[in-house]
DNA sequence: TAGACGTATGAACAAATGTTCATACGTTTG
DNA sequence: CAAACGTATGAACATTTGTTCATACGTCTA
């Protein structure tokens, strides 16, 4: 995250300039960039991981998942806070029970992107 | 990471046991789902985001991609280590100068995808 | 073969992250 | 309306993670 211009560390020599040009022009917005860092990194736990998983088969309570995941239903709740930021999950409420679902079709593909990739290695 | 079944926080009451059991019998094992989000975990860095999106385009070296991110030698080499390790990039020597290079048509589809549930948020 | 250069790597440190604990909130029911 | 229940949330703590710094490694060249 940090930046030092000062030093010489290697930046000056080597260095093919141009491609380094001609990548920077294609490359997107540094925000963009770290906008999909952040949803990636909502996928890079695995009680969130296990949550999408268990909601892709269908919508459940946060006590539901608390138990099929075995962790507090604090953490459960913290977790889904998460996931509903990034609109990846939804809810409704039926009396005192809140029931999640996935919010997002591109969950599904995203997580089957993933289980190739592992499959393939 | 803990378990705690002594305690009957909640686990005991509410709860749609039928829901649970029958998301259990879905549900990949604990270990996949472990392997999965580590995977995304790699993406969910900005650093190694940019180093995939540059790589995108085409080969770099350690220098061109320290000098596009403005980031040190080492911290780019310490990222593309742990993509190394996912299969994620792959490099090939030449000389004293390493190329790195994207391994997986997979990271393409994965970008994009998350790019997608971004556009539509 | 010694020096230069590009890259890799271990240790140390700071920042970010996930869980726990305690407690507050919203809804239902007696 | 008070108690019970399901859920949410803030603070504290421990762990994980990414960068920096120093240095080692591998290759080329004088």
């Amino acid at each position: 995250m940090k930046q030092d211009n000062s030093s010489p560390t290697c930046t000056v020599h080597c260095i093919h300039t141009e491609h380094v040009e001609q990548v920077q022009n294609h490359l997107p917005s540094q925000e963009f960039l770290y906008d999909l860092a952040e949803l990636f990194k909502v996928f890079g736990d695995s009680t969130r991981i296990k949550i999408l998983y268990a909601l892709l088969e269908q919508e459940l309570c946060v006590c539901d998942l608390a138990q099929l995941l075995t962790v507090s239903q604090s953490a459960v709740s913290h977790q889904l806070r998460i996931l509903k930021q990034r609109k990846l999950v939804r809810f409704r409420r039926e009396g005192k029970v809140i029931y999640y679902a996935l919010d997002d079709d591109h969950v599904r593909a995203i997580l089957s992107m993933g289980t190739q990739h592992l499959k393939e290695t």
